[in-house]
DNA sequence: TAAGTTTCTGAAACCGGTTTCCTGACCGGT
DNA sequence: ACCGGTCAGGAAACCGGTTTCAGAAACTTA
C-alpha cells in the first residue's frame, strides 16, 4: 500500500486548493478554471491518486456494482451466461460479484450479505428460495433469469415451448414411436417446461408419451449415465431421445456410440441450447438454439435500468435447429431453422 | 428500499443507545450488558437492520473481497477455478469480484479499477501486461495463477513437465514415430512448458518432433479444427496427437472417428486436465491429471493469508493417468497414475 | 457607474459505521 | 468510610469522498 495516505485532502493541500476542487477535478463534475485543473491533475498524475471506493460509493449511496447468483458452472450454458452478464456490466462501468450457490443450505444468508454490497442482483432460478428473492426485491432491483416474475421482481427467460415444435417433428415428420426424456425438472423451471411441451406434444399427436423423465443432471458425464440407464438397464430402448440441454445429448450420442448403436439409425437424439459443439459432430446435433447470451446481457440491462420500470416477464424467442441428430438430412450449408412465436414482453 | 433508513443512529435512537453501543452489539467486539444488547437485538431484528457494507468497509480499512481476473470462461478448466475459488473465499467471508478480460486492450485499466475495491486479486497468465501486475502488486497482494511470481507478486502452477513424461511413454513404450503437438504456446505459459516438454521428450529419446505445433485453441470446436488441419489438410497424418488440454483432444477424437479413423488404432490422441468427461468416452481419454480447484483454492488461500508472507512460486504436483486412447489397454478399473515429480513451494 | 448575472471556489455538512478516550458506577479490600 | 481497580457506555473523532451553500470575483447590461 504505498499510496494508501493520497486522499482528497492531501492531494487538495500539495495543489493548494480545498477538497472540493479535487473532487470536482477528479470527477468532472463542475466546471473548473484551467489553471487550478491543470495544478490538481499534475498532483493525481504524479502520485497515482485514485479516488478511494468507498468514500465515494458512501456519499454516492451506490455501489457500482450487480450482482451475479447461479447455481454451480457445468458447462457451456453457464459459462456463457456469466461471461454475457460481466460483459454488459463493464460496459455500464458496474463491477460484478459473484455468487455461487453449489446448492447448499446456508445459500440464503450469503444472498442476503451480497444484497448489502450491490445496486441490484440477477439471481438464477433454482438457487435460492422464493421467500429471500422476495425480501431482497424489496431493498434492491432483482431480476430472476430463466424463471417467472414475482411481485416486486422482473424476470427474463427463454421460450421453452420450441420442445413441443422439435417432439412434434420427431413424432409426425420422422414418425419415432417410443420417445425418451432425460433431464430433471425439479428445481429447474426450464428444465420442468421443456418436460411439459414434450408431453404436450405427445397429447397433441396421439402418441404415447414415456412413463416420467429419465432423471440425471445437466452435465456431459450425465448423458453418458442416461445412456447406461436407457441402453443397458431398459427393456425397450427409445427410437429416439430428447434431451433436456446439448451436453447431455453430446454425452448421450457418446455412450450410444460406444455401445454400436447408430446414431440416428438406431436412436435419434436432439438437445437444446445449440452450443458450439452442437455443429461439430457428426452426425451433427439437432437441438434448439437459445440466446443465452442475450438472456444475460438482457438481464443485466434491466438491473441497470431505473427502479421505476415494472417489467415483468421478458421471454426470449427461440428457434429449432435441425441436423443430422434427429434422422434429417445433415446439410453442411446453414441448418434449417424454425422460429418459434413467443412474444417479447408480456 | 424500505430500509434504508435504518442506520447505526437510527437503531441506536429506537433503542435508546448511543451508536457506539449498537456498533459493540452488532458485531460482538466488546462487553455489552445483557440488558442493553437485548434491547438493541430485538431493534436490530424487527427491522431487519444490516450494517452498510461502506461504512464498514470504510472504518475498517478493509474490503472483504477478492478480485479474479482470468481472460474467458472456456470449457471446465476455467468453470472449474473459478468454483474453486468462489467456494473458498466465501469459506472465509470474502465476496468475489470478477473480471474477464476478453483479451481486449483495456484491461488494464478494469484491472487497476479493480484494484481499488479488494483486498487481493488473483490473475490469470494471460491476461495483463506484467506492468500492470507489478503496479498492482505495490497496493495489494497479488497472486497469479498458471505463471511464474515476480518481485512483488507470488503464483501457484501446476507441473506441465508431466507432459514430458507422457510424450516419452507415446515414444518410447508404444513406439509412435510422429507425433503432433496441438495448442498455441503463445501467450500462454501453460501450454508453452507443455510444448517445451513434447520437445524435450524427443530429445531424450533420439526422435525427431514436428516443425512446430498446430496453432489452435483451446476450446472443443478447436479439436474438430485440429483434426482438419491434421488429417485433411495434411499430407503425412501423425500417428499420435498430443493435445494441449483435453478440451481440444475430444475435438479431436470426434472429429477422427467422424472420418472412420479408429481411436487409437489410426491414431492415439492424449490431453491434459482430467475433466470428467475423459473417462466416459471410450477410448478413454490417456491425460494428464491437473489439481485445478487446488489450484484455485491454495491462490484464495495465498490471498488471505498475511502479506508479510514472501511465498514465491508453488507448483502443484501432476499424474498421468492411462486410459485407452494412447494405445494401452483400458482397464474400467482403477487407471494407472505416474505421479510427478515437481517439488511443493520452490 | 451601479446593479444584476454568471462563474469559480472553499467551508462545512453529510454518507454509515468503528474506535478511542473518558466519565461514572460498582466492586472488593482494609 | 475510603481507596484503587474494573467495566459499561456515551461523546466525539475518524475513515475518504461528494455536495450544498454561500461568498467573492469577473463579466454584462442599463
Amino acid at each position: 500500500m504505498s499510496n494508501s495516505r493520497v486522499n482528497v485532502r492531501w492531494v487538495a493541500e500539495q495543489a493548494g486548493v480545498s477538497p472540493a476542487t479535487v473532487s470536482r477535478v477528479s470527477r468532472g463534475s463542475a466546471q473548473v478554471s484551467p489553471e487550478l485543473r491543470e495544478r490538481v491533475l499534475r498532483v493525481i498524475e504524479e502520485h497515482g491518486y485514485r479516488p478511494n471506493h468507498f468514500g465515494r460509493a458512501l456519499a454516492e449511496r451506490r455501489h457500482g456494482a450487480l450482482g451475479l447468483v447461479f447455481p454451480g458452472l457445468s458447462g457451456p450454458y453457464f459459462s456463457e451466461l456469466i461471461q454475457g452478464f460481466e460483459s454488459e456490466a463493464l460496459a455500464t462501468g458496474d463491477q460484478v460479484l459473484l455468487l455461487s450457490s453449489h446448492y447448499s443450505a446456508d445459500t440464503d444468508d450469503k444472498v442476503l450479505d451480497l444484497a448489502a454490497r450491490v445496486d441490484g442482483m440477477a439471481i438464477h432460478a433454482g438457487t435460492v428460495s422464493d421467500a429471500v428473492v422476495e425480501q431482497v426485491s424489496q431493498q434492491i432491483r432483482v431480476v430472476v433469469m430463466a424463471d417467472k416474475a414475482g411481485p416486486a421482481h422482473a424476470s427474463v427467460s427463454t421460450d421453452n415451448s420450441t420442445v413441443g415444435t422439435l417432439t412434434r417433428h420427431l413424432l409426425v415428420d420422422h414418425g419415432y414411436r417410443r420417445l425418451a426424456f432425460v433431464g430433471t425438472p425439479e428445481g429447474s423451471p426450464d428444465v420442468t417446461a421443456r418436460w411439459e411441451a414434450f408431453l404436450a406434444a405427445h397429447r397433441e399427436a396421439g402418441a404415447v408419451p414415456p412413463a416420467g423423465p429419465t432423471l440425471v443432471a445437466l452435465a456431459q458425464a450425465d448423458g453418458a449415465i442416461a445412456a447406461q440407464k436407457l441402453f443397458d438397464e431398459s427393456d425397450a430402448r427409445p427410437d429416439a431421445v430428447v434431451c433436456a440441454n446439448d451436453e447431455t445429448a453430446l454425452g448421450l450420442i457418446l455412450g450410444a456410440l460406444g455401445r454400436g448403436l447408430r446414431v440416428p439409425g438406431d436412436v435419434a437424439v436432439t438437445g437444446f441450447d445449440d452450443m458450439p459443439m452442437a455443429a461439430l459432430v457428426r452426425p451433427g446435433l439437432t437441438t434448439v438454439r437459445q440466446p443465452v447470451r442475450e438472456l444475460a446481457t438482457t438481464t443485466a440491462q434491466l438491473l441497470h435500468a431505473p427502479l421505476t420500470q415494472q417489467d415483468g416477464d421478458t421471454v426470449l424467442d427461440t428457434d429449432v435447429v435441425l441436423r443430422g441428430s434427429c434422422g434429417c438430412q445433415d446439410s453442411s450449408g446453414g441448418p434449417t431453422t424454425h422460429r418459434s412465436s413467443a412474444g417479447g414482453d408480456s
